[in-house]
DNA sequence: CCCGTGCGTTAGTCATAGCTTACCGTAAGC
DNA sequence: GCTTACGGTAAGCTATGACTAACGCACGGG
């Protein structure tokens, strides 16, 4: 699967604080890090991890470093999530309809 | 957010391989093992974990137990997946036309 | 009543991931 | 050109988590 990544990238909750953070627009390193319980480092850190993932992309702007969320990641993994999600639907409601179908008691 | 572990459990590879196959319906634990690259007790623990984040749901069959997938649990993460994808969107699509609007030279 | 089967649990090992500190490159300001 | 912001990178530590092996427990069949 070739957003294994994406989910491997999306589990961890500071990484995902941070992405939340990019889900209001672009931001700098610097920002994203005010107000988080880690150091800049590791949350640059955690950017490459989010970019190698495919979610995010990054600039230059000046001396600084301008991350955004990339729609083309987040949205394969949407498209995997809205297929598991009617799979898991459908064999869901077979199932409750096959334990009806064979009585109450089941077995 | 209460969907951290759902996050968590998802991001292990071996656990989605074991949560993929319930998206096909209710499978026992030695099902699930069959076939994967590791024991039957690291299955059993990955289901423990799934369980825990409210993703599945475990009935006793007489001397087995068979698993299946919690609509409500995974509901409950594309919901989440829904909000962010729209915010993200929406940020996205502003931010392009603010660049555009500043003219192709940006800044 | 005993034995086999199917699972959960525990203990212990090993790898990986997240964090910090320190360092280095780079773009702007005086 | 020197200094100051800004940020990526390396090294090292620690914690967490995934796995196996061994054990214990309940159910069902003979």
């Amino acid at each position: 699967m070739t957003n294994a990544r994406a989910f491997a990238a999306l589990s961890d909750p500071t990484r995902r604080q941070v992405f939340e953070r990019l889900s209001d627009g672009p931001r700098a390193v610097g920002e994203l890090a005010y107000g988080l319980p880690v150091s800049r480092p590791a949350v640059s850190q955690h950017l490459k991890v989010l970019k190698e993932a495919g979610l995010v992309t990054d600039r230059a702007e000046g001396t600084r470093r301008v991350y955004q969320i990339d729609p083309h990641g987040l949205g394969q993994i949407r498209a995997w999530f809205d297929r598991f999600w009617d799979q898991a639907l459908t064999a869901f409601a077979a199932e409750a309809e096959r334990a009806e179908r064979e009585g109450h008691d089941d077995q």
